[in-house]
DNA sequence: AAGACGGGGCG
DNA sequence: CGCCCAGTCTT
């Protein structure tokens, strides 16, 4: 499929990219490094997000060799907050295997890039065009949309074949000269022109060859399926004091929060008796004195599944051996450690509420 | 192709 | 409360 307009309306964006592009400070490198990073960060994270993230993680992991060798527990503290935390762990396992393989040197072609734990079509499009001016495609949810919008493009972009559609029509328009100018500049304007609901058609610099301005149906696209049913679950979070510490675990390696740090939780699918006795079983402790009931609730909402948390204060005398990834930890401990938001949110009402008022 | 995987911002 | 966000990996 050719384009009419190519030529045209691949000037007129890089144009207004030139003019109009934001100023963030991953724009300020060339190092493959940093942007990987920043893309790597940016996946399914919106700017304003990550922005704050991006300086700290740059500043204490300077270099591509800084990050190998970082402790992982440090790496997932710098990520708290951001999640998706397997982003932290590919981007480390990635890094490593260039520092090994490639002598510290990002890859320059898709192949390589894309063999790298967390680098996917996009990722390896970004760094290729942004990192080394390579005419590669790099098609994102904002790509999709706009693209959708300016070739009336009707594929459910919910469909993972669909996104194939979107990178064959990158690789006719992307401007030769300016690869990662182009890339960005469909970004920028996904952003801040042709955004997902009442987009700025009049102020857009490539109306006159957007198919979808002409139609007058933008606001009609993209089109996407796909409506996702999340399912509820119901936990009792025991906060278990013994002399000044409270019990906290680490949750295992893979799945949800892999490596992540919490208060015991206990699944709730029997009484309120049967909860705590499971509890005391799973933990090897004895509740010794019940503080406080229900001091705390929350519900949490993930992609794909609700958290519902009942929080518990009790004091508590072990009775066995803890668990490898169970341990007594003083509040302070707890602010080392990295943590979901949820748990951040109960540390927090401790801190406020609980224990304050004690000192 | 569909589900797992976080968290926040916005209408 | 549902949708969306500079997606990738696993099944």
């Amino acid at each position: 499929m050719k384009y009419p307009y190519s030529q045209q309306f691949r000037q007129s964006l890089v144009e207004w990219f030139h003019r109009e592009k934001r100023d963030l400070p991953w724009r300020r490198t060339k190092d493959p490094y940093k942007i990987w990073v920043s893309e790597v960060m940016l996946q399914q994270t919106r700017v304003d997000t990550v922005i704050p993230y991006y300086h700290r993680f740059i500043e204490k992991y300077p270099s591509i060799e800084a990050l190998a060798y970082a402790d992982e527990e440090e790496l997932l503290k710098m990520w708290e907050g951001l999640g998706y935390y397997s982003r932290a762990r590919n981007l480390q396992s990635g890094v490593k295997e260039v520092v090994e393989k490639y002598g510290g040197i990002v890859p320059n072609n898709r192949h390589d890039l894309q063999q790298l734990k967390g680098i996917g079509s996009y990722t390896a499009g970004a760094i290729l065009s942004i990192a080394y001016n390579l005419p590669e495609h790099a098609v994102d949810g904002n790509v999709m949309r706009v693209l959708s919008r300016v070739l009336h493009i009707t594929e459910d972009i919910a469909l993972p074949k669909t996104r194939k559609t979107f990178e064959k029509a990158v690789e006719q328009l992307i401007h030769p000269e300016y690869p990662g100018d182009f890339n960005q500049a469909l970004m920028d304007l996904g952003a801040m022109i042709c955004t997902p609901t009442s987009p700025k058609c009049l102020l857009c610099p490539v109306r006159e060859y957007c198919v979808s301005f002409m139609e007058g149906d933008a606001d009609q696209l993209p089109i996407k399926s796909k409506k996702t049913k999340v399912k509820n679950e119901y936990y009792y979070v025991y906060i278990a004091v013994n002399d000044g510490k409270v019990l906290f675990e680490r949750r295992h390696s893979d799945g949800l929060l892999a490596n992540m740090w919490q208060f015991p939780m206990i699944f709730v699918e029997k009484s309120p008796e049967e909860t705590g006795k499971s509890f005391e079983k799973t933990y090897n402790v004895k509740i010794t004195k019940v503080l406080e009931e229900d001091f705390f609730e929350q519900k949490h909402v993930f992609s794909h599944l609700i958290w519902n948390l009942r929080c518990h204060l009790v004091e508590v005398k072990e009775i066995g051996p803890l668990g490898d990834m169970v341990q007594f930890v003083t509040l302070k401990e707890i602010e080392e450690l990295p943590l979901p938001v949820p748990m951040i949110k109960i540390k927090n009402f401790l801190k406020q509420y609980i224990f304050k008022p004690l000192e």
